[in-house]
RNA sequence: GGGUCGUUAGCUCAGUCCGGCAGAGCAGGGGCCUUUUAAGCCCAGGGCCACAGGUUCGAAUCCUGUACGACCCA
């Protein structure tokens, strides 16, 4: 280890500490009340005739002001923050000079005595007994807030370097607490998911992360290796295909929350694992799924917010069922005046686009060219909307409409001008699924190197019998995004992937 | 992948245009102070100016490259 001034002097400290035969990393702790129960303790018994409460709390030193023989500071724990009031004539004059000398902004500490209010009004343990329960080497960047007249709060040196916050997430959360609370909001929003699934008759349950085959979208994977099995493995990249086995087996109802690998680019909307729920209902299909969906959201936001309505980025966005439905085709000629069904082939839907201005990349696929129009529209998707009806090439396990054997019933999930979610009835023919598989084959064989792969195992399962159902995959950071109100995944993810330095 | 911007003390930032001793606040150190809360006052510290090269008498500053990050575009 190296240790720059700053922490050279507090090791001295803690030399210091040692040899006034204080332990500053003792093994136990003896917290009574956590800093908002010894407030609240205080708070039942002021202005009657019961004794002051006396307490232990436990928390990191926030603030230290010596003014002589007496000296302030304030501690914080989970619950909140608490103001010690620490007299020389209380703990003694060497614990007193102890805390002068040895004692730092960052230090997790015990302190003992009766809460009493001082002079200025602050609820405050007024410190008999004060203990080093962990030395702080390295200076947390604790920042200073002040109170204006009016209350509005602002924060002096507040630790907020993006990169330093991702990579040292834990200094990052000692001391911004929205970042503590964005971070039990996503913990919040993911129990409620999982409330409601087990509420409906759905089970959860946990599949391979590592395939010998990957498959279940349209993206490359990571690929490892088993040593001893002397086989290739893939990150998965979806748990679509392992789900849907299961509904082969008789399970009716069946969902998973867990993690996706896709090997692609880093952006503020992408980082190469993410979180995913996916669930798949038998004896339903893309319309049931939408009302699914609709429920579990909207439910998701009550429990979270206390409201199905949020603001995102500055968008008012109401998730009270039902949400707008719009047809794939119809979006697209909205936004860009584009029909694509009139341009069934890449090179003539590719000529249109670079007409009209839009960029159209000379080896897209037809499907990545109509994916490209979506982008266009996306942003302007502010409320939940439900763009459904997909075209077949890009749909591959989805089944067709009834009418239109060219599109599929599917749909994508937008809420504030992001895609959150995907869904299909889902495709349960062996048959029309082989001829789905040798398409995306010759995909992959034409240069698409995010095509899916013939998955024989999954058609040997749907052989068996596969009972109609619709499924859903939720992108769970995004969700986590929108009620948070961050536009960054990766202010939802606690750590993020970064490039390696050095 | 391309463009723009950024990287200076533990933290937050000036200084860069227009080259001339490396700065501030907070944090930290020494001292005074028994009810403070951005406590106050006095004193003294603290730097690989991201990294590597170049130009120049002289570079945090100008030029080139690299690393990492942010934003925009693909």
């Amino acid at each position: 280890m190296e240790f720059n001034e700053l922490e050279r002097q507090r090791i001295e400290k803690l030399e210091k500490l040692r040899e006034a035969g204080v332990e500053p990393y003792p093994r136990r702790a003896y917290r009574t009340h956590t800093t908002q129960a010894a407030i609240a303790a205080f708070t039942a018994t002021e202005g009657s005739s019961d004794p002051l409460p006396t307490v232990t709390v436990s928390g990191r030193i926030i603030s230290i002001r010596v003014m002589g023989k007496v000296a302030f500071a304030h501690i914080e724990d989970e619950s909140g923050k608490l103001q010690l009031f620490i007299r020389q004539d209380e703990v003694g004059d060497e614990t007193y000079t102890l805390f002068k000398k040895a004692f730092d902004i960052g230090d997790f500490v015990e302190a003992g005595g009766p809460v009493v209010r001082t002079r200025t009004g602050e609820i405050s343990v007024q410190v008999k007994v004060l203990r080093m329960l962990a030395k702080a080497i390295t200076p947390l960047p604790i920042p200073k807030e002040y109170a204006d007249a009016e209350g509005r709060l602002t924060r002096y040196s507040a630790f907020s370097d993006i990169e330093e916050r991702y990579r040292q997430r834990y200094a990052d959360l000692a001391v911004n607490p929205q970042v503590r609370e964005d971070f039990r909001t996503r913990s919040r929003m993911i129990s409620a998911l999982r409330a409601w699934l087990d509420d409906h008759g759905y089970l959860e349950v946990e599949t391979p992360i590592l395939q010998p085959l990957y498959g279940g979208a349209n993206a490359r994977p990571f690929t490892t290796y088993h040593n001893q099995l002397k086989q290739n493995l893939y990150l998965r990249i979806s748990f679509e295909l392992y789900l849907k086995r299961l509904l082969v087996g008789m399970y009716e109802r069946v969902y998973e929350i867990g993690r996706d690998f896709r090997n692609e680019g880093v952006s503020f909307k992408h980082n190469p694992e993410f979180t995913q729920l996916e669930f798949y209902c038998a004896y339903t299909d893309l319309f049931g799924i939408m009302e699914t969906v609709e429920q579990l959201i909207a439910y998701t936001a009550e429990r979270v917010l206390g409201s199905t309505t949020l603001t995102y980025q500055g968008h008012e966005i109401s998730l009270t069922p039902p949400w707008q439905r719009v047809t794939l085709r119809e979006l697209i000629l909205a936004h860009t005046g584009i029909d694509y069904v009139a341009f069934p082939d890449a090179d003539a839907l590719r000529t249109e686009m670079r007409r009209r201005g839009y960029e159209a990349a000379g080896n897209a696929t037809w499907g990545h060219l109509v994916d490209n129009l979506l982008s266009e529209a996306e942003p302007e998707l502010i409320q939940p909307t439900f763009v459904h009806d997909y075209p077949v090439e890009i749909s591959p396990l989805a089944k067709q409409k009834p009418d239109d054997p060219t599109h599929v019933e599917r749909f994508e999930l937008f809420i504030g001008g992001m895609e959150c979610g995907n869904a299909f009835t889902e495709l349960n023919d062996p048959f029309e699924q082989e001829q789905r598989f040798y398409q995306q084959g010759r995909d992959y064989a034409a240069g698409d190197e995010e095509a899916q792969r013939m998955d024989e195992d999954y058609l040997r399962a749907m052989k068996y019998g596969m009972p109609p159902n619709g499924g859903f995959g939720l992108g769970v950071d995004r969700l986590a995004m929108l009620l948070t109100n961050h536009r960054a995944i990766r202010d939802v993810l606690l750590y993020p992937h970064l490039r390696q330095r050095e």
